[in-house]
RNA sequence: GGGCCUCUAGCUCAGGUGGUUAGAGCGUACCCCUGAUAAGGGUAAGGUCUCUGGUUCGAGUCCAGAGAGGCCCA
């Protein structure tokens, strides 16, 4: 006789092999046919709600690991809020002006900027954007990340646009925008000004000068006193304004060809550039550069003066040790002219000459008043040297001519003006981790004010207007708000497509002039400024402001964690966000930085397509991501198996419950066994605990939190002990239909506490728990697990604790070779103290250790192996015990009933009621 | 060069306010089971807590330096 077919084996239709990156496809489709995500929300309508608001990623490639870490983060976080009931809509966003995607345009379509229209780059620029928003959100969907795909915000949109200009309208009004000159990279040849990424490096010829400048007062007592600087440009002299030198540093003076010199002392000793001056003079003094602020010097061939200025920058070991600073032709000349108030003279104009500014260089283009220049300095005694370096310098990357920095008016938002309120927004808000608060601080204190205007076409113009008579700027919120409702209908276009007139919707005239000609400020926002307001743009007026939480990656402190603080404090006076969380990067497994340069890179989608999106999302939630997270096939093999252990209990316990009905059987938790109350009462920890971990957003905490109950509690001991009940009591005895309520209920809870993180085999499981066990025709559609009551069960925990001493010695045993099994063992418990415990709960013992019988005796027995409970000597040991062996249930008992089988009593009844025996 | 951060067993992570033999899981080795079976149970071996100094009766835990790595700036 077959006695397998007459026990309640585990069946199920739920797969052992998860085949994920085919399974999980599927079960997207049913997300999308079910509109589960849409479900979620409606169910939570009414309920508190939690936004979490969307960093804009830029549309210009495909995902990285970066931007799977970023949108599974931000999906774990929302799938808890809306299990947990509240409601919490993800509308996910695209960063999609800017200079990347305007590039990509001009070189995928073989664009001539000179040839054709603004709105025709623009269009092109907009069909890239598109494409890449387009590609990127079907990866994210392929992670399994629920978002309201179907209405993102793209800052391209109309109303994102005009929500842009509106605030900096308000930004205007607040009195936090104004308009300076400052340098930037400036291509003569293409006459424009180029941004970072547009230039390349290449070497070039240049002039290599050192130039004197007389002092201007005594200084140590002495005159004819003589500051020497070095520099390779000599045609930004005529912009001098100050002469840097590094503070708290070693100065001399020395004397050379009868005049006398000042120079850094490292400087002398080692600079190249000095060395013509170095073996043919004697140093005369020595002091400290401090003495030199304030100090001026004469110009050398123009009527000014030059003041001296500290400059941490200064490089002591080339040049001189003493800078030239034109605040007007470089950015740190231009930082220190701010610091020091410093006029920014720019006396060349868009083709790289000379305006009338300069009487003797009018109209020369810098290249010829290179040489000029040095003519006046020889010929007044101001040159000391004089050669040729080749060096590395900037071109342009259209042209490949060199470029040179020129200072234009540009606008700005003053940063300094609200630095106070900013450093008293960041104490309101909670950072994770917390050193966050500090950095955010410290970045804010050293931040310079925010140059906002680009001169490009991809992206949103500057919404002000010129007077044509006398060239004030019209920055006037009365007229940036009919720009704004004008765009909101008609996309930003409009700007290069109507005529002033067009904009301008009642009298308006110059304030300064009176004026009423008026031309467009053709410059547009930098593209951080952009999102910047995305706060303003998508949480006001619509999900609430400000919102719970941003969860960026670390670069945002800088970045748009820093730039959206600063809208928000100009434009309400408060941050735009309760909480700021920050993750890592993704390293390779050496912990490097993954470049395509090191071949060191992986795909996110290539590992989705090789394991499944579960297994990265898995990887994810098990790290401790606010530091960098190390990724590699190696260790993607180890969350495997942690994957498998999962899905395997999660099986075991679906197949144990096949013939189960919650309506039919529902037990009240008093009435339960002891395990169960034991086993609940483990599982009611674990989700106080999980809850705990995952508000604090400790998601590797969480997930191993699960998994070590698992492990240690479900699958070592409950599932384990109970297989006996499942298999061999009657499948409709109490027992047993105690054991599957229970493990209905924990498999329910555990698939809904895993959702977050292992959505599409929680759903999966889902679909397998017999349908009249659910509610719900999806597991993110429940709410988050409830808790009952169990009281009485903490004397239980004494006996597994003594379990778990005891194996140890029962390995013992075992090694011996005389037993090979608990099953087939006898367990003898001496103990004096605690008798009774263990005398009362010897059917506990015996069912927890599997052991064929167990005595307990009221002595100590010394010689034995112990465990301590107690502070007392439990003694032990194993026997084998001369019991027999049901072939049904593989018990050992002391007398089994024989027909043609030899079985238990139990299994006997078992036989008997299903017609064994008839 | 500056700001912030990280560094505990082969791997992934725990180790409030300093205090007895530094904890888990995975992996490894070995054993058991063969009615969770390309599964299940158990035992064991692995760490001078990156290094060097210091404070202390006592430091993985506090302080100072160094090294390696990361982000952001210059």
């Amino acid at each position: 006789m077959d006695l397998s077919k007459t026990v309640n084996l585990p069946k199920t239709d739920f797969p052992m092999k998860a085949n994920l990156p085919i399974v999980e496809p599927n079960i997207i489709d049913f997300w999308n046919e079910n509109r589960i995500y849409y479900k979620a929300l409606t169910k939570n309508k009414a309920n508190k709600s939690r936004i979490l608001h969307d960093g804009p990623p830029y549309s210009n490639g495909k995902i990285h690991l970066g931007h799977a870490l970023n949108k599974i983060l931000k999906d774990i976080v929302v799938k808890y809020w809306t299990l947990k009931g509240f409601y919490s809509p993800f509308i996910p966003g695209w960063d999609t002006h800017g200079l990347p995607n305007e590039k990509a345009a001009i070189s995928t379509y073989n664009i001539d900027r000179k040839k054709v229209s603004e709105v025709y780059i623009r269009e092109k620029s907009k069909e890239i954007a598109v494409y890449y928003s387009e590609i990127q959100k079907g990866q994210f969907k392929r992670l399994g990340v629920f978002a309201d795909w179907e209405n993102p915000y793209l800052t391209l949109n109309p109303s994102y646009e005009a929500a842009i200009i509106r605030a900096f309208g308000s930004l205007a009004k607040n009195g936090y925008i104004y308009r300076e000159l400052k340098p930037v990279y400036w291509c003569y040849d293409c006459e424009t000004s180029l941004a970072d990424a547009e230039i390349e490096y290449k070497e070039k010829k240049s002039p290599s000068i050192v130039v004197s400048f007389e002092l201007s007062t005594k200084f140590k007592d002495l005159d004819n006193l003589y500051a020497l600087i070095w520099t390779t440009t000599p045609w930004t002299l005529p912009a001098n304004v100050a002469i840097a030198y590094k503070p708290n540093s070693s100065y001399v003076i020395i004397e050379y060809q009868g005049k006398k010199y000042i120079v850094a002392k490292e400087a002398y000793f080692n600079a190249e550039q000095l060395k013509f001056l170095r073996d043919s003079s004697v140093i005369l003094a020595d002091f400290t550069s401090d003495e030199l602020l304030n100090l001026t010097a004469k110009h050398p061939f123009l009527n000014r003066l030059s003041i001296f200025v500290p400059a941490d920058y200064v490089d002591l070991n080339n040049g001189t040790g003493l800078v030239h600073t034109a605040p007007g032709h470089g950015y740190e000349d231009y930082l220190t002219g701010k610091k020091y108030d410093l006029p920014i003279l720019s006396p060349v104009d868009k083709e790289g000459k000379f305006t009338e500014e300069i009487d003797f260089l009018k109209g020369l283009h810098i290249d010829k008043a290179n040489d000029v220049i040095i003519e006046v300095l020889e010929k007044n005694g101001n040159l000391l040297f004089k050669s040729f370096i080749t060096h590395s310098y900037p071109h342009c990357w259209r042209c490949h001519n060199p470029v040179i920095f020129r200072a234009t008016y540009q606008w700005f938002l003053d940063v300094e003006k609200m630095k106070e309120s900013l450093i008293n927004s960041v104490n309101k808000v909670e950072w994770f981790p917390s050193w966050g608060e500090e950095r955010m601080k410290k970045m804010i204190e050293n931040r310079p004010d925010w140059c906002l205007s680009r001169q490009r076409v991809w992206g949103v113009f500057i919404p002000v207007l010129f007077c044509k008579n006398c060239g004030e700027s019209i920055v006037d919120p009365d007229l940036i708000e009919n720009i704004a409702s004008i765009v909101e209908k008609e996309g930003s276009d409009v700007w290069w497509e109507k005529e002033v007139k067009y904009f301008i919707h009642k009298s308006l005239h110059c304030p300064k002039c009176g004026g009423s000609e008026f031309e467009k400020e053709k410059d547009i926002f930098d593209v951080w400024f952009e999102s910047a307001v995305s706060h303003f743009a998508v949480l006001y007026n619509n999900l609430g402001h400000p919102c719970e939480l941003y969860l960026e990656g670390a670069d945002q402190y800088r970045g748009w964690f820093q730039v959206s603080l600063i809208t928000s404090v100009g434009i309400f006076g408060y941050p735009p966000y309760n909480k700021v969380l920050t993750h890592g990067w993704v390293l390779d497994q050496e912990g490097r930085a993954m470049h395509k340069s090191l071949g060191n890179v992986i795909d996110p989608m290539e590992i989705v397509e090789e394991y499944g999106a579960d297994i990265l999302r898995l990887y994810f939630a098990s790290s401790e991501y606010t530091n960098d997270i190390k990724m590699s096939k190696n260790t993607l093999n180890v969350v495997v198996e942690m994957y498998k252990k999962i899905r395997n209990t999660i099986r075991f316990m679906l197949g144990n419950i096949h013939d189960f009905d919650i309506n039919q059987w529902k037990v009240n938790f008093n009435d339960l066994p002891v395990l169960e109350k034991y086993i609940l009462s483990k599982h009611y920890q674990l989700i106080d605990k999980v809850e705990e971990y995952i508000e604090k957003f400790e998601f590797h905490r969480y997930v191993y939190e699960i998994y070590d109950y698992i492990v240690h509690i479900l699958s070592a001991i409950y599932l384990d002990v109970r297989k006996d009940v499942l298999y061999t009591f009657d499948k409709d005895s109490f027992e047993r239909r105690a054991a599957q309520f229970v493990i209905l209920k924990i498999l329910k809870d555990l698939l809904i506490m895993l959702f977050p993180v292992l959505s599409f085999t929680c759903e999966q499981a889902w679909k397998n728990i017999p349908l009249h066990n659910v509610s719900s025709v999806s597991c993110y559609l429940q709410s988050w697990p409830q808790k009952d009551k169990i009281t009485d069960v903490e004397f239980y925990q004494k006996i597994v604790d003594f379990y778990k001493e005891v194996l140890p010695i029962f390995e013992k045993y075992k090694n011996s070779g005389l037993i090979k099994t608990t099953n087939e063992s006898l367990l003898k418990i001496y103990t004096d103290q605690n008798y009774r415990f263990f005398e009362e709960n010897k059917k506990l013992i015996k069912e927890l250790f599997k052991v064929s019988d167990v005595f307990v005796f009221n002595e100590q027995k010394n010689d034995l192996d112990y465990v301590v409970i107690d502070n007392n000597n439990i003694f032990v040991e194993f026997e084998k015990s001369n019991y027999h062996k049901c072939e049904r249930c593989w018990n050992y008992y002391p007398e089994l009933k024989d027909y043609n089988i030899k079985v238990c009593g139990r299994c006997f009844d078992v036989l008997q009621k299903i017609g064994m025996f008839a």
